[in-house]
DNA sequence: GATGAATGAGAGTTCATTCAT
DNA sequence: GATGAATGAACTCTCATTCAT
């Protein structure tokens, strides 16, 4: 009995969870209201009380487990992965993930937006698992195909172009070219900004 | 003398505005109140009414001021610019303009966050005064100096660079290297990004 | 026990419920203020959002809720009664419900002022049980008691008298006569105004 | 010169004093706002300060005008008036009235409504000019026409029939019958209600 | 564990009124 | 006399949070 109930508890915190984080990602932090958050998990106002605390813990935990979840390298494809062809296959994972969990660069852009967010001890210094990827970039640096460079700057670039595309999607069209937001002006976008990084 | 009256009256709309542009910025649209506002401008809260209609209007005002001000090519040094020293120029001049104008990225990134804000109209399309750089871009091209790229995607990459450095402040430090906000490591990374784009 | 609960919130409902007839019926609805409706029903002013939506809803419910309550024809004595004392009764039942519901007359009155107040749905076509007064009526015309006339004009008039007397109970006196609102004024009113239908 | 300053000022205060009248009788005391009472008048808004002192002596002062100016007996055709012929003439001269000047049933509620409005120094106990029509009643009564009864009471019920008809007429074909308001309606009720009056 | 009821502070907005020229 | 600028209180409505069952 008691774990059955443990588990309706379980099952109500995730609902919550999940809420909050769509909610979250949606409108932000002060735009996203507790009462909707427990209206959408089908869970009563009181309950994140209980579980979470306040909004601002809620909101904290939203984001933990996020990162949790989402690894910004898990969509890029490696196997077979020449230098040539690294950049490329790189930045086609980010795109991927950006476009597959838009609430992972909108939560992150709120969270680099409002001050009142203390978000340092939240995000543990994630050691991206790119160890595959450096290893094809400094054999590319070695064999002349990749033009030399920091890894981390690498990474930087890479991370940038992709995270542009998504995080000024409404205003990019507006000011620098309509076209960059179809299907073709897409691809050729991240086949021109991989090439650089090839000698 | 009608003058006076009007000049008082013109101060008391310039300070709403400039409160109000510091606090959008900080804050975002439902972040800042108009309370507020009112009291950092050392206006009455209902001249912001008599002025701007209402919150929303404040806002877009705000906006569309802004962006006629800030001309994200405008602290570039174009001054007997080479070819190959086009790209640290430029992306050079985009850091030094989203540093001395925070509200310029950070006004951006909030409209682009906040579904509910409609700013189409409000950004017209600015034909960025950048026949300059563009002239140089192609000069470098035919010299074989610079790699050959779409201007679109060159322009697009280099802001994306400064955008990514700036909007992603707060977590970029952990999540990809704390030594990229120092003085030198900006430098570095502005020098490897503008190095992408020489042969 | 949830029963209980939701006894509480019942009785809340309920405490508004008549402040909010109260104030509507001596302010009107813009004179009305929420905030003096929860002081008076010893309410949250919230409550009043959640349990009604909005002021303009909370208006309707009280005045759609009073229309069920208040019976025009409730205090008219019909026991026994004669045809040349029908119209002495029924005015006399219409003086007593005015009298005794001043919120009655009143929040029509009001309704009737404001064009922007829409209650047609509200007011259904409410049947006035006045079969009973009818066949009186009919009973008096065919033995030559009453005089005859269309039955619509007949209560009509009655109303008339009635509506008149206490919706301008401020003004009449000074306009009119003084003594009309004495007790025996009144009565004697009644009675002239009575006497005019029969023959 | 001066005098031409004062026929400004004359003016500008008739143009306040006219829409005052307007918005007052059209949204109430506290419906109608400074502000637009103004903006109607084409008078800034001060000047409304300045000539009336503020909101509620306008309003005082707006009442009392028209009641100097509507006569309610002033559409009464008397020539050649027959006892007989006198109610409807009396009733119909109301109708009249009424149907020209809704402000002026439309304030007198108000004022009846509006507990706060002081109005017993502002309606000079007004002496109808009723003379004509009380010497014709009379007669009336002595040739045998008229029924026997109080003047006041029969101008009572005169009055009473007509204020009604206009007072109520949102509600009134919602709960008695929708075709009074007809041409063909009102003219009937008003001949029903005058023959009440002869025997 | 779960829910409905309640709360106080504060949000955006409008109003009658006064000030300054 | 006339006007534009300014004010503070009050209005409707919402929010994060707590209480009671």
């Amino acid at each position: 009995m008691a774990r059955k109930l443990q588990q309706r508890a379980i099952e109500t915190r995730k609902r919550i969870l999940t809420a909050a984080r769509e909610l979250f990602a949606e409108r932000g932090y002060s735009g996203a209201t507790v009462d909707e958050i427990a209206l959408r998990a089908k869970a009563n106002k009181q309950r994140i009380y209980a579980y979470f605390g306040n909004k601002q813990q809620l909101f904290e935990t939203v984001v933990l487990q996020l990162f949790q979840e989402v690894d910004l390298f898990a969509q890029t494809d490696m196997q077979d992965c020449q230098p040539a062809d690294l950049s490329r296959r790189v930045i086609a994972g980010f795109f991927k993930v950006h476009s597959e969990h838009p609430e992972f660069w909108r939560l992150l852009t709120w969270i680099n937006l409002d001050e009142a967010i203390h978000v340092e001890r939240l995000i543990g210094a994630r050691s991206h698992e790119n160890a595959a990827i450096r290893e094809v970039f400094d054999r590319g640096i070695k064999e002349g195909v990749i033009k030399p460079m920091l890894f981390r700057d690498y990474l930087y670039t890479l991370l940038a172009a992709s995270w542009f595309y998504f995080s000024n999607r409404r205003t990019l069209p507006l000011t620098l070219s309509p076209d960059l937001y179809s299907a073709g002006g897409r691809q050729l976008l991240i086949d021109e900004v991989a090439g650089l990084f090839n000698l």
